[in-house]
DNA sequence: CTCCCTATATGCATAATGCACATATTTACT
DNA sequence: AGTAAATATGTGCATTATGCATATAGGGAG
């Protein structure tokens, strides 16, 4: 893994793009949906569904919390509806900032996907479906 | 994650499809590398760059011993050339079946990161490159 | 009164990785 | 001859991320 990771604001992109293979979806995910409309992470795991993700609620939580240690998201607790307590989170300046950057990544990563797919269909193009 | 992950021969997928999300693209990579070319780690380390892969050796070679236990993948010693031993991989039948079940995945998970950079355009119009 | 859904959180075991380090062969340079 | 560098594989350790189980708590349905 490269040292610049995870890129600086500056930049945008970190230099090595390691992290292309190793793309934790669940953070441009999250970032995009809270940037459509603040929400909290019971509400957010089932919208992950659309991203095929896994619905593991501890996941979603601690991935949200980690989001908010960086600055990219910030939270309240909710209280006026009926049911228990909501923490609701919405997207910071820096974490719109991130969510493009991130999309920059899932390009390259998208490239890297058609790559292989590519490679694979020139030893087998009988399969290329 | 879902219960019959990895794949069964059978199945050719697993039902839930989560692993999209966590996709360890260095093993269908190292798949497709060997039904092309047996070769050994060293080698094969230099040739995932071209997929974008991080180049760190021991989570390469502790990959290859990885597929060897699943039996997707058989090696031996090779000590005719010059220079130190090499462990000489090649492709298995079951590695070879393997290969094209992640071809499925892969496709799915391409498409799921268009799906999030279609929703990301729809948000940001003016940044869709 | 109990069950289920909503909502958040922690603890624990497991898995995967990066980095440092160890080892051995051969080539290249001084 | 001596030493550094490239080739080639491997282990040990710390860190990180995840899944699963569990805990807690509010509120509605039967």
């Amino acid at each position: 893994m490269c040292k610049d990771y995870p890129p600086s604001q500056e930049e945008k992109e970190c230099s090595c793009h390691s992290h292309v293979s190793k793309l934790p979806f669940i953070q441009p995910c999250l970032l995009l949906l809270l940037y459509e409309k603040p929400s909290h992470g019971y509400e957010l795991m089932e919208k992950l569904l659309e991203f095929d993700l896994s619905l593991d609620a501890a996941t979603v939580y601690r991935n949200l919390r980690k989001l908010e240690e960086e600055g990219l998201v910030s939270s309240q607790w909710y209280t006026q509806e009926t049911g228990p307590a909501r923490r609701l989170y919405k997207l910071t300046m820096d974490g719109e900032d991130m969510l493009h950057s991130w999309v920059h990544t899932i390009r390259r990563r998208k490239a890297v996907l058609e790559k292989f797919l590519k490679r694979y269909s020139n030893n087998f193009p009988n399969r290329s479906s």
